[in-house]
DNA sequence: GCGCATAGTATGGTCAGACCACACTTCGAA
DNA sequence: TTCGAAGTGTGGTCTGACCATACTATGCGC
């Protein structure tokens, strides 16, 4: 009965790495030593190092490509979003959860968001202002339904982002990626998706407006509706 | 300019798995075919299959052993805050943890699960039961800290599961794992953690009391108490 | 027939070594 | 000086091998 059940050979890599950010060694943009040279610093074969690298990609740590060169390699980035909607996008196609804890979320982080404070004043003055300009290019009617969901996810994630909490705005970016196969899949791509966007945008209309003349209580009431209305579409 | 830049080989993998979700053909408990066999059936090399299935696995959707029978090779669990305190945990170590930002999240989840009424009154009544006998458990003078935390910590999660909310239990889990290394660092293990854990002795008891007698709004108010409290003494 | 040690078999974990496509770097020819 | 060709280092993939493990089947002794 060993104390050292499975020490899996990639953990080494990734315990090395985490502790490499933590202490400032490693930064944001900074480029990880080759895998070779990591098999060899830990003693282990270039397969195992490359499961680590895999992890850290699949995470939202770095983003690799091949060639040579300052951006080649594994580059450490930041994108929290991307791990976790990929998790909650296959918890939810598992079941392990269901799409009204989503939708409850959803409706929690947002509207928690709506009703704080602002951090900055400068920061939610632009954000009024880069919203209303989102909310113009949703109304063109030529839009493809792609391009109106991607234009629809900034502006919920800039409305967030006043709060001034990247925790909370990382989790309601992956929500909303995690949703949104199950979204295009349950509202058809025809006739019944015009009504459907127009009450969107009249709706990103009224919560900009609440936000634009500072009725946060309002505003969250607002994406409250506008959440529980939506997804009751979807069926 | 071709149309397919870089079709990773797991990514197959990893669709076929997930579209296998959706139609049912997987379930939660049924064993992934083995290694060997995925690669055949895609035509791709076992490494490329293995890449796939280490990505489930951090994501906390299967779980892997060696050896032969029933209950070895990759089977299929739902454990979503695996994967994303595991995200959560790097993306913090990345940019330099901001406790505002994760002291005004766990308060925002907890405070809401507290407030929500429960889904299941009988899984209610159990999880009361079951915090009374971690709560007699952290009265233990001889535990060791390590051991009062994780105490802690369950207690937390426990009571957030009323709400029947997976997804927020996973945030609040992976929250309080992010962060544990930080909390260890900033409250010495010496005479001056004794006088803290009176206090959260004497807390949770209160927010027990609160549960236990139905008043969720006072438990709400009592665990924000707690929270801030505590991160207070953290310095 | 029963009990139990043994050999067999399939699993994931790890390793070594090879080849490829790619992107940048270097350097020589025009 | 310019520009194209060769060089070099990167991750991506593949092959084939060996290991420890955990179950399964065998067959021996009784």
């Amino acid at each position: 009965m060993s104390i050292n059940p499975a020490p899996r050979a990639y953990q080494v890599v990734l315990d090395s790495i985490e502790s490499d950010l933590r202490s400032g060694k490693l930064a944001l943009g900074d480029q990880l030593p080759g895998e070779r040279a990591l098999a060899e610093q830990h003693q282990i074969s270039r397969a195992s190092v490359r499961d680590a690298i895999r992890i850290l990609d699949v995470l939202g740590l770095v983003k690799t490509s091949t060639g040579s060169g300052p951006n080649s390699g594994a580059v450490i980035i930041s994108n929290p979003a991307a791990g976790i909607s990929q998790a909650l996008r296959m918890h939810l196609a598992a079941k392990g959860i269901n799409v009204r804890e989503i939708v409850e979320s959803r409706i929690l982080l947002e509207t928690w968001a709506a009703q704080m404070p602002p951090r900055n004043p400068h920061h939610a003055q632009q954000v009024i202002d880069r919203t209303a300009v989102l909310i113009m290019r949703m109304d063109d009617a030529q839009l493809s339904r792609e391009e109106f969901h991607r234009i629809d996810a900034e502006f919920h994630v800039l409305l967030a982002s006043m709060a001034g909490n990247t925790v909370v705005e990382s989790m309601m970016e992956s929500l909303r990626h995690s949703i949104s196969h199950y979204v295009a899949e349950s509202i058809p791509n025809d006739e019944s998706w015009q009504p459907v966007v127009r009450v969107l945008r009249r709706q990103h209309k009224a919560i900009h407006h609440a936000f634009a003349t500072n009725q946060r209580e309002r505003a969250a009431q607002l994406i409250e509706e506008h959440i529980t209305w939506f997804y009751s579409q979807t069926r």
